[in-house]
DNA sequence: TGTGTTATATCTTATATAAGTTATATGTTA
DNA sequence: TAACATATAACTTATATAAGATATAACACA
């Protein structure tokens, strides 16, 4: 009998996936800080540095880490550069590429309806931040995004910090409150505009929408965010790739 | 001055993924065979096994190839059981699976669009298969498909051959010209139904509908395919996933 | 400004053991 | 003998460790 045989058993470098995810989970390692080399985790764990290299590259390939040759090994953060449009699918047609202006709208305090709530793991009627915004590229609207997020995990959030917070929207979560998005779930409809998003779009009602659904998760597959997103796709697509 | 210092410099195990793939291209090894032992491609390229194992690992993560413990590595064919939904992201929404019927409308040739022509690195002119079809979920059609395809790629393909194979569409590809599907890009938009969609679909003209348009690629990223779906979207999500 | 040092990840090879699959040999039983 | 079960062997991929060479980056220092 060896412990191969335990019905729970996990190789050794999954095990070591889950210790790092739980030093994530912890905030041990914030996004954007370098974690320990593959030499001092090897000795932290007590295994060897390939085992901790194979953890590390399925995290790389999750996009959760970020590997650097010659630098170290970093936590993927919102606040990097090239992941302004890592969750942001709508683009130009003509292939420019192009970051929308968000426009706020509200920031209200709300009891969960029962479609996000279930889906965010919170009892229907649990407290959560509602956030409404318009997306524009070149000063035209073309996304309105309806955000809800557990109240109790985004203490104090306001109006003015998101108003005030330069970058996107994932990169304020990631620094004022400490959560990282690092995947999402999205369902895709066609729908008519109502009345609401006819205006801010400025589109007729009627006019084919996209409804994108999505729930976002942090750390250990905890969802954290519900967002919907009406979008007017003319001269835009949701762009996907597949294999 | 060493190899490394070289400019078009690229690491053993990436050089094997090449020689891999163009195995593949060249047909030596068809979808569903069982690729050589590590050990008998390590000796075939005179590397090492971990590093054969590594080209090996980033094919399987591209769902290239496909890796059976004890059996062996097998090149990923879209007969298998599971490869049905692989490239099928409209799903219902209460969570069912439901694999949807076929009903074949038409197939002829045609003189490629520019649309599609230029996406598939042909000649505006050049000549084509367009087939179009109609995808039925619990007897009630949500998606009209027109798929292009180069008919010098495809010599001989009509009707009765696609009517008569049992499998999917990819499949049918695969195991009657040899061609084999492992990447897609889709570009999706909400528009309003034409009156042939309308019909099909049993939709009012003006219902919003999902418009996915897509190229797909076979070995050596090499487009092959275009194809148009309009998909009614009530009861019905496309479903996505990003990290 | 440049040059060497150091620390990092990356690449490559080698070896050993574990675990899953299949075919074959060897029994056992009717 | 024939049918069936079991053990064994030979193959596969999977896991884990070790070691050395190389590429990249940051920094100290002359």
């Amino acid at each position: 009998m060896n412990i191969h045989s335990s019905p729970s058993f996990r190789p050794l470098y999954d095990q070591i996936k889950i210790l790092i995810t739980q030093s994530l989970i912890a905030g041990e390692w914030r996004p954007g800080d370098a974690i320990p080399s593959e030499i001092d985790l090897a000795a932290r764990f007590k295994v060897s540095q390939g085992t901790v290299r194979k953890a590390i590259d399925e995290l790389a390939a999750e996009n959760i880490l970020i590997r650097r040759q010659g630098k170290g090994t970093f936590v993927a953060s919102h606040s990097q550069e090239r992941a302004s449009t890592r969750f942001l699918r709508i683009a130009r047609d003509d292939g420019v590429a192009e970051y929308p202006t968000s426009k706020l709208l509200s920031v209200t305090r709300e009891r969960a309806p029962e479609a996000s709530a279930s889906l965010l793991d919170l009892r229907t009627g649990a407290s959560i931040f509602c956030i409404k915004r318009l997306l524009s590229f070149e000063g035209a609207p073309r996304i309105f995004d309806e955000i809800h997020v557990p109240a109790a995990a985004f203490k104090g959030l306001d109006d003015a910090m998101i108003r005030n917070y330069p970058g996107s929207l994932y990169s304020f979560f990631e620094s004022h409150f400490g959560i990282a998005m690092i995947r999402a779930e999205e369902h895709i409809k066609a729908v008519k505009a109502g009345p609401i998003e006819a205006e801010l779009l400025h589109v007729p009602q009627g006019q084919p929408l996209l409804r994108v659904d999505r729930v976002a998760f942090t750390y250990g597959d905890r969802p954290v965010e519900w967002r919907r997103g009406l979008c007017h796709t003319e001269r835009f697509s949701y762009v996907t790739e597949m294999s």
